[in-house]
DNA sequence: ATAATTGTTAAAGTTAACTTTAAGTCAAAG
DNA sequence: CTTTGACTTAAAGTTAACTTTAACAATTAT
């Protein structure tokens, strides 16, 4: 329990296909931290490839780096995450995930309707007419070929 | 049909919620066209409302400005698009919303997975195991506490 | 022990998608 | 006709998320 097995930054970047860059930029953004040699190079215990995992999964869902690091602040630096812990932020992305599904099932149904419809004059498509274009002429009957 | 109704670029902006600013970054990007005055000054057909909704749904998709240019471009400038425009362009983002809705489902997949077993040591994870980690220790029974 | 490899920092560069600024012109109202 | 408000351009600034560069130090291999 007192010697674990450090990598260097090339490792890690290496395992965890993160640039050893990107991986100095994450830690000025408190997103991992290392330890440094007595020569100070930095050394990473191996549980920070899962952190990096964590970090790139939320990345592909669309949290930025700085929500990211408040997602993450709550998850131990160096050792595996309790099932709490993990069950916390788990939920919260799912959570962000249904939204992020809802907003896209809105579009792909008013997608659908614009398509069912033809829309071609697109006055009272819901999606393309976000609270404009009506008054742009009064409403009468609807026109195939407009302005 | 040949006297239309033009609207300044302070008009759009009202109209459509975009800044000004941001209209005229658009036309060097080619999303948007404009004619000019004899003074110089912008006017707009009103049907750039509704290609300045398209923009802002494709962007709120996800889809870049270059993309959206592309996608785009086949779309008239300056009057509704056909069916058939409207058609091509409809289906090729439903495709997109659907790859996105199933990267989405997936990841949805592999959270509640990752909460129903516990994944403590998340050794096995697919989702917080990509490709990796497990090589970095010899793999027997699996242990709760670990690196 | 020395060479080759890998790592270190600070600072500047990059791309996307805009905004802000400066200095000046046009258009509309009175 | 003059003033006010809207518009014009070019250039520089902004934020996120990094990468690149330069000059130098630590490790590892021979």
């Amino acid at each position: 329990m007192i010697d674990k097995k450090l990598i260097t930054i090339g490792q890690l970047s290496e395992r965890s296909g993160v640039a050893a860059s990107a991986l100095r930029f994450y830690e000025t953004k408190n997103l991992i931290v290392s330890i440094r040699t007595a020569g100070n190079q930095r050394r990473y215990n191996t549980s920070m490839l899962r952190r990096i995992a964590l970090i790139q999964v939320a990345q592909s869902v669309g949290f930025t780096l700085e929500e990211i690091t408040h997602e993450l602040i709550s998850l131990p630096m160096n050792k595996t995450p309790t099932k709490r812990d993990w069950e916390r932020v788990a939920k919260k992305w799912q959570t962000d995930l249904n939204n992020k599904m809802k907003q896209i099932q809105s579009l792909q149904e008013n997608l659908t309707g614009c398509i069912g419809c033809g829309c071609l004059s697109m006055k009272k498509c819901h999606l393309l007419n976000p609270e404009d274009i009506l008054h742009e002429q009064g409403d009468g009957p609807q026109r195939l070929i407009d302005d």
